[in-house]
DNA sequence: GATGCAATTGCAACGACTTGCAATAACTAC
DNA sequence: GTAGTTATTGCAAGTCGTTGCAATTGCATC
């Protein structure tokens, strides 16, 4: 929490209690999520300042940004291990899949290309195990 | 140009102008760029329509949809071998990127995951060589 | 070639997100 | 605690892209 004015931000309320209700949630929010919570208690903020706060948040990896295809893009604390998402265009389910899995992909990158790849936090499309044994057509 | 009407969709002037558009561009076009050139031989076309097409397209498989990273989304021909893209978040540089080099992990997912990814077009942002070598911090 | 009907279109309104700007307020230095 | 400065905010307007809907039009059938 302190963490932002020690890199030279100011911490104002609106970013604490947003910081705030990121830490509480469970999973993935959306900015209008965050929106919606903060002015609970603060009715006057605005979800621009939702949107800095969230991009700002990012760009110190203290939170995820994910497309996950839903129409709005979803955040969540960056305090887990880096993983990325597995999201079924059928069933819409997703699963969480380890940074290890894409490392090959990246050293690769590296190797073939020079390309220090981020990779920071994909959202990867395709048929989830269960709907593929469900119906055949891929 | 006839593919339209044999999977059963309409062959209108419009789809007509922008599919001849796309297949006049060299590499990648936006909405923008295709409803412009439109605009020059029918001007009463909607943007919305030249969207709508689009995705349309996109379904088909005939052209490819690419977020660059530039604030409005990209589309080329797809056809072409199946390839992603590389993008340099210090120049902006974009360099074309074999889908081979993603098939291993494409493969690690069914393998471990049961998950058949699609993978139909990628941006991977990162730092390209050049950029790495200019710079140090990463 | 006329008729019928659903796909497609243009329009306008909407959705998520961004941005310019003047007012406000967090931090610094006294 | 006060004053100064500049980052941050709220607001309003703007952007890219989508969508609901009535009017139009492609195309199949007669």
């Amino acid at each position: 929490m302190e963490s932002l004015r020690e890199v030279g931000y100011r911490l104002t309320p609106q970013r604490m209690l947003i910081i705030a209700i990121i830490h509480d949630s469970k999973g993935h929010v959306t900015a209008e999520d965050v929106h919606t919570r903060v002015t609970e208690q603060y009715p006057f903020v605005d979800i621009s300042t939702v949107y800095r706060t969230l991009q700002l948040l990012k760009k110190l990896h203290l939170v995820n940004e994910t497309d996950l295809g839903g129409g709005r893009v979803e955040y969540e604390l960056a305090q887990e291990a880096r993983h990325h998402h597995l999201v079924c265009r059928r069933c819409g389910a997703t699963s969480p899949l380890d940074d290890e899995m894409i490392d090959p992909l990246r050293a690769r990158l590296l190797e073939k290309h020079g390309f220090q790849a981020d990779m920071e936090h994909f959202a990867i499309f395709g048929v989830c195990r269960t709907c593929a044994d469900k119906g055949q057509k891929g």
